[in-house]
DNA sequence: TTCTTTACAAGATGAGCTACTTTGTCAAAT
DNA sequence: ATTTGACAAAGTAGCTCATCTTGTAAAGAA
């Protein structure tokens, strides 16, 4: 994301300029198109064709987008990601008021989701090589690195007095706590996610401080 | 484990009897065969026969130990796991008298030894079916368990007033991220246990106590 | 422009087949 | 308790050939 643009080649600020509107349609489109094909076959089993005629675009264009099929696999990965943190971003605001809380709640709405999900299922059970589980785990550093970042800013926010850097190494803990428990499970979303906030809870209280903005 | 028994069968305490024993070399020999084999070819190309050969043991005493191939894999992890297990055993025993200091100390040498073997980058790197990566991961729950009940004895061991559940806590996290730093590296192995030491520091506080046994 | 179409080489994959191997379980022998 | 030999069922290996897929490039259309 470049933020918000003041003026790139004439046109007003606030406006999306078409270039990006159209990249970014584009990439929605696509994405929406691997989802649905993911619904019937694995992974492997979905050719770049498929993906390119499922979003009515040629191959050319998905290859021009993205480089290689494993470049779109982690993109779409990290797509997927997003709609797991919008709902993480949203439990963490209604909470700006108790940092536990937040914590808490963010954690048991993303087990929740995310447990629940059946594309995450399919990725999560699919062991095979050509399935996209790596993505999550052993080459997961970017899914890591992007959810940190994503969810630090979320911290931020909210908590503009905490030190960045503290935020940042609670972010990337929950993230990584996260994954572990989705790839595997061990308790119930709740009981995971009030634990978590227990063994984070005196860290919290230190780093975003117990009285709110 | 068994504990120490007082009496088994007339056999004086203290000095295990044959049986336990015997069983106990054949495990032994038949993870050090598997260990050996490994250095060469993949798991997957690794037949039970070989591990048996390489024992010097019928293929039949192999499965009358183990059910299955999958089976000896995953007991296979986890006595890997012991190796790491005890050092991370001694790591804490050094720093009995500062909590903070023996998270740190304990994940440093963890990410260390477990990072630069040779076993665990065969195992990691190995993506495709019939690997035993799947037993670290998706279907990790008995590593997380084994490995969390053996951290949890030894804090118990070293900080006996710790509520026992904050105790459980506290080592089933540190299993979790440690196991999330193996499969994707971030920082180097110092400053990931200085980071990991630094966000549990105030729960290690309040639920060790900052005052030594 | 930007997207599509068409074409292409290199490598991967699938079908179809056979032969061999491996797994997991027996009962008998040591 | 361990080994041996045997077994069915399932899986894999090798092989051939045809087909498909990936990734890249250039030419054409909106």
């Amino acid at each position: 994301m470049t933020g918000t643009a003041a003026t790139i080649g004439g046109v007003a600020a606030g406006r999306t300029p078409y270039p990006q509107a159209a990249r970014q349609l584009l990439r929605e489109t696509l994405f929406a198109a691997a989802r649905d094909e993911l619904q019937r076959r694995a992974w492997s089993q979905i050719t770049m064709a498929d993906v390119a005629s499922a979003a009515g675009v040629s191959r050319q264009t998905l290859y021009n987008e993205f480089g290689s099929r494993d470049e779109f696999a982690q993109a779409f990965v990290i797509h997927e990601g997003e709609r797991f943190m919008d709902g993480v971003d949203a439990a963490v605001r209604a909470h700006f008021d108790d940092p536990r809380a937040a914590v808490e709640a963010a954690l048991e709405a993303f087990l929740r989701a995310a447990g629940e999900d059946p594309l995450v299922r399919i990725v999560i059970s699919d062991d095979g090589t050509g399935g996209m589980l790596p993505f999550v785990t052993t080459q997961g550093m970017p899914v890591v690195q992007w959810a940190t970042a994503r969810l630090t800013a979320t911290i931020e926010e909210g908590w503009p007095q905490a030190p960045p850097e503290k935020a940042r190494l609670l972010a990337e803990a929950l993230v990584r706590l996260a994954i572990s428990h989705i790839t595997a499970p061990g308790e119930a979303p709740e009981v995971t996610a009030a634990a978590t906030s227990e063994l984070l809870g005196p860290f919290i209280d230190e780093a975003l401080g117990t009285a709110p903005r």
